[in-house]
DNA sequence: GATCCGACAGCTG
DNA sequence: CAGCTGTCGGATC
């Protein structure tokens, strides 16, 4: 269950009748327990209350009780035993008069009439498995809103199915949006009336709902015409207290779609809701998803929090104007230089959504604005800064439509607050009929023709920025002192899950500029094209990204080409866990990086709550020089040749457990010599066994004698006839065969492909030649073993850390990126015997724990003394090679690393003689 | 022929 | 069910 649907079903279950008996299993019901959990608790056997009321271990106790009692009630469940014992996180008493409930974690309680519970409901998500944002948690309303429209709006789409279909959805869009204003308007003072804009309709239209779009119809043309016009247009008398509104949300066509009693119903039910209490940048983010089938079912997936926006605005250009601020002190001159240079400056979103940034942008900006005003003694004074300086760009219509109005609402709530509700009434109406919002395809727009960098209206045309650069002298005159500051939380699309459209966007982006750009995310497109119109303008930008775009291969794509646009990064903030409203959140990690077109002495590096000021931030967001790590196809320093593992791409057919093994040998004993043990990254850092089906060509038929092996080879040819990759589809007829394979004799040093980044050393280990390496580890064949020793140190975990890819946080060992750019001053023999001996050290202390994992030896903290000294030998003598002493730290070891990078990338010869 | 990645995905305590 | 940590196979070079 989502929130709505949560939310929706503790409506109802607060509407019915109290039942003592029944209401603990009701509520939770409601939290989308399933039913055999309801009848296990009924049954009493997984029920552990003392207090004969029900409660669910590690959830919650509640307890019913006579009127008057649940102030004591709660205290007893407090105190209970039982609730300790089981862990519960909740306790709840209710009478059916008053509810009381308590969060045994936080210590926050709730105190409310039994009736007023659901607008609690927010409180106990975590019930559900939903950890929302606060902000979110503490919006009932918003959730509460967008649960009823979506209702309404897929009953109005069953009775008008035309107005579902693409010709129309605009319009569908746009009658949501203007149904959502007038709720607004009507409890919030901007009609004059209260609540005038429901009680018309009620009273004017039939019970049966025959005429209710005409109704509404009617209302909509009141708002699209004058005062001085009505007369003319007809306007009928019961509408015509409403006001002129327009600001395009009134004008084109104001008919209505037809409603059903039942969408009537509803209608009025949403009206009846206290929309004061809405919060445009939670209720845009969530009341987008209505429109859109996929998102219908993850609501709020795409909501970014206040605190992840302000993480972009904030070192954007907030923390700048409030330092602005704070050293104008009470000087009014300087105080009123800063509110003009804020009335001139420009937001733009480029993928705008709902238009979270920009309507958090204009709150932040209006509250600096508002203490400008304050302090220079003019509080009710009209705000300068305009909503046409917050523009966006989105491709989805309704988001797009909801955009302005979450901006509008945003405007009027603003002017409450710091103006006062009769100056904030006063002003508003007609809204501004400018458009500053654009529904489109960001990558394919001319920005500068959405967020021209001068206020006149001159429309610099840039097809191709990069075929066209503008004289910079130019573009400053006509600038004329307007900043524009760019920010945004663009899609995210891996080069794989691309659909047709975008690789055609990216095609547009990348391909004047670049050969190889299909392995980059779509995301990148967005950071070149703002790199470009920072460029062009002299604007700053903060995007928020997947932190794909900072890491491995895509770093040698994407940043060279945002440098030679002249931009370096002003700020940056590392890799952040995601987090939105959905139960299962998203599974994506994000960075934040700022771009700026100018020189930026002083650059600010956000590491996990850190800041630090820094001289410079390099593409893989670390402080230092920008240096770029290119993939190699063999390595820089003469270390043995690491390879992939063996690809099977066989749906699970050529691999087997130790059971199946077992079977199959037990039936056919000659089975034995084509089963081989097979090793992956699980395998290696966690241990377990499995084994694969390995036949040489020669000896095909022989296999096939066995039918097991025959049956699991068809099912093989199968699925590679059917993939959709290239390389499947032409090994079907070898299905006897991995895909890809390697696979040689000797001693291997295999090295997982994905670990995790808890570990203080990169996991590796060796194996015998009757081992297959799968391709979730790469491994070097025949191998000398000091090449063991480099992998296994503390530098070569800091260079993987740093310029390979990354699983989430998690280290991603690659062979080209990672290990054969490794820079490693020249060996002698008695350092590669040295590092020899090392690595075996390393093995033995291994070996004296055995049978110990690898994930067991390298738990950080249990980490055995012996093996952490053999690791820290290692280091010391590998360390010494490289500076003659131990690293200090990290940063060390990286500058360094970086610094013989460079040299042996661009003068290798001069390193050859030694370092 | 060989990889690097996933607005991820599957396991486990 | 939430934290943890690495599968699997394809598009791309």
């Amino acid at each position: 269950m989502n929130a709505v649907e949560i939310e929706e079903a503790i409506s109802q279950l607060a509407e019915q009748p109290f039942e003592a008996a029944e209401f603990p299993y009701a509520f939770l019901l409601a939290f989308g327990n399933k039913d055999t959990t309801i009848k296990r608790l009924r049954a009493g056997n997984s029920n552990k209350s003392d207090l004969g009321g029900v409660l669910q271990t590690s959830n919650i106790h509640i307890k019913t009780c006579a009127e008057g009692e649940a102030t004591v009630t709660l205290r007893a469940l407090r105190e209970s035993p039982a609730t300790a014992r089981a862990k519960a996180k909740f306790i709840l008493a209710t009478d059916g008069v008053e509810f009381q409930a308590e969060d045994l974690t936080s210590g926050e309680a709730i105190i409310c009439p039994y009736a007023d519970f659901p607008n609690h409901f927010g409180f106990f998500l975590s019930l559900a498995g939903i950890t929302t944002v606060r902000a979110i948690r503490e919006n009932a309303f918003d959730i509460k809103a967008t649960g009823r429209l979506n209702r309404l709006y897929i009953e109005l789409l069953k009775d008008n199915p035309e107005w579902g279909a693409a010709a129309r959805r605009h319009e569908m869009n746009q009658f949501m949006a203007r149904l959502i204003f007038c709720f607004f308007a009507e409890d919030t003072g901007i009609f004059a009336q209260e609540t005038v804009f429901t009680r018309t309709i009620d009273t004017m239209s039939a019970r049966d709902s025959s005429n209710t779009h005409e109704v509404i119809g009617e209302l909509f043309r009141a708002m699209n015409t004058r005062a001085e016009d009505r007369a003319a247009a007809g306007i009928l008398r019961w509408a015509d207290p409403f006001p002129y509104v327009n600001g395009e949300l009134f004008s084109g066509t104001t008919e209505a779609p037809r409603f059903s009693r039942i969408a009537r119903s509803y209608l009025l039910t949403i009206g009846g809701l206290d929309w004061t209490r809405v919060n445009p940048d939670i209720f845009g983010s969530m009341i987008q998803a209505v429109a859109d089938e996929e998102e219908r079912g993850a609501l709020g997936m795409h909501y970014t929090s206040v605190p992840n926006i302000l993480k972009v605005l904030n070192p954007l250009f907030l923390d700048d104007l409030r330092a602005a601020l704070e050293e104008a002190g009470d000087n009014s001159r300087k105080l009123l230089n800063l509110r003009g240079r804020m009335a001139r400056i420009r937001v733009f979103d480029p993928a705008c959504g709902s238009g979270n940034f920009l309507v958090i942008a204009y709150k932040e900006l209006r509250a600096i604005e508002a203490e400008i005003s304050r302090r220079r003694g003019e509080a009710d004074r009209r705000s300068e800064i305009t909503l046409t300086n917050f523009r966006g760009i989105e491709l989805r219509d309704f988001p797009a439509t909801i955009a302005r109005l979450a901006l509008i609402i945003a405007e009027y709530q603003c002017d409450v607050l710091h103006r006062g509700q009769r100056e904030a009434t006063r002003d508003f109406l007609p809204l501004d009929s400018k458009n500053w919002i654009t529904c489109g395809n960001a990558l394919r727009l001319d920005w500068l023709s959405i967020c021209p960098p001068t206020g006149t209206g001159v429309k610099l045309r840039g097809e191709d920025l990069f075929a066209t650069p503008l004289d910079q002298a130019e573009i400053d005159f006509e600038n004329e002192g307007g900043e524009i500051f760019i920010c945004a939380n663009p899609p995210y699309q891996g080069s794989v899950n691309q659909t047709p459209s975008q690789k055609d966007d990216m095609a547009r982006i990348f391909s004047p500029v670049l050969k190889t750009y299909k392995d980059l995310d779509y995301v990148a497109a967005f950071v070149l094209k703002v790199a470009q119109f920072n460029r062009m303008t002299g604007s700053k930008s903060a995007l928020v990204t997947t932190n794909s775009v900072t890491q491995g291969e895509q770093v040698a794509m994407l940043w060279p080409l945002v440098f030679s646009q002249r931009n370096v990064i002003h700020f940056a903030h590392t890799s952040f866990l995601w987090s939105n409203l959905a139960s299962n959140k998203a599974a994506v990690t994000c960075v934040i990086v700022g771009l700026s077109p100018m020189e930026e002495s002083e650059c600010h590096l956000f590491d996990n709550g850190v800041v630090r000021s820094v001289r410079n931030i390099g593409p893989y967001l670390v402080a230092g020089d920008s240096v770029i790590v290119k993939k190699r196809s063999a390595p820089l320093s003469g270390l043995s040749m690491m390879q992939s593992g063996n690809k099977p791409t066989d749906g699970g057919n050529l691999i087997l457990s130790s059971n199946e093994r077992s079977a199959i040998a037990s039936t056919s004993p000659a089975s034995m010599r084509f089963m081989k043990r097979y090793v992956g990254s699980r395998e290696i850092i966690n241990g377990g066994n499995r084994w694969c089906i390995w036949i040489e060509d020669d000896e095909l038929n022989d296999a096939k004698s066995i039918p097991e092996f025959r049956e699991r080879l068809e099912r093989v040819r199968r699925l590679r006839e059917t993939s959709n990759g290239k390389q499947a589809n032409d090994n079907a007829a070898s299905p006897h065969r991995f895909v890809f394979a390697p696979h040689s004799r000797g001693l291997s040093i295999m090295v997982p492909n994905v670990s995790s980044e808890q570990r203080q050393f990169l996991p590796c280990n060796i194996a015998d030649y009757a081992t297959v390496v799968s391709n979730l580890a790469s491994v070097i064949y025949d191998a000398p073993l000091w090449n063991m020793a480099l992998i296994a140190s503390r530098l070569h975990l800091v260079w993987i850390g740093t310029v390979c890819g990354k699983m989430k946080t998690d280290f991603r060992y690659s062979n080209t990126l990672g290990w054969n750019t490794f820079p490693v001053p020249p060996l002698i023999e008695k350092q590669k015997s040295d590092l020899t001996a090392c690595a075996e050290a390393i093995l033995l202390a291994r070996e004296a724990h055995f049978p110990a994992t690898i994930a067991d030896l390298y738990d950080p903290e249990n980490m055995p003394d012996n093996l952490r000294a053999a690791h820290d030998h290692n280091d010391e003598v590998l360390e010494r090679i490289y500076i003659g002493r131990r690293f200090r730290n990290d940063t060390e070891r990286l500058e360094h690393l970086f610094s013989l990078y460079t040299k042996m990338t661009t003068k290798p010869k001069a390193v050859a003689g030694g370092v």
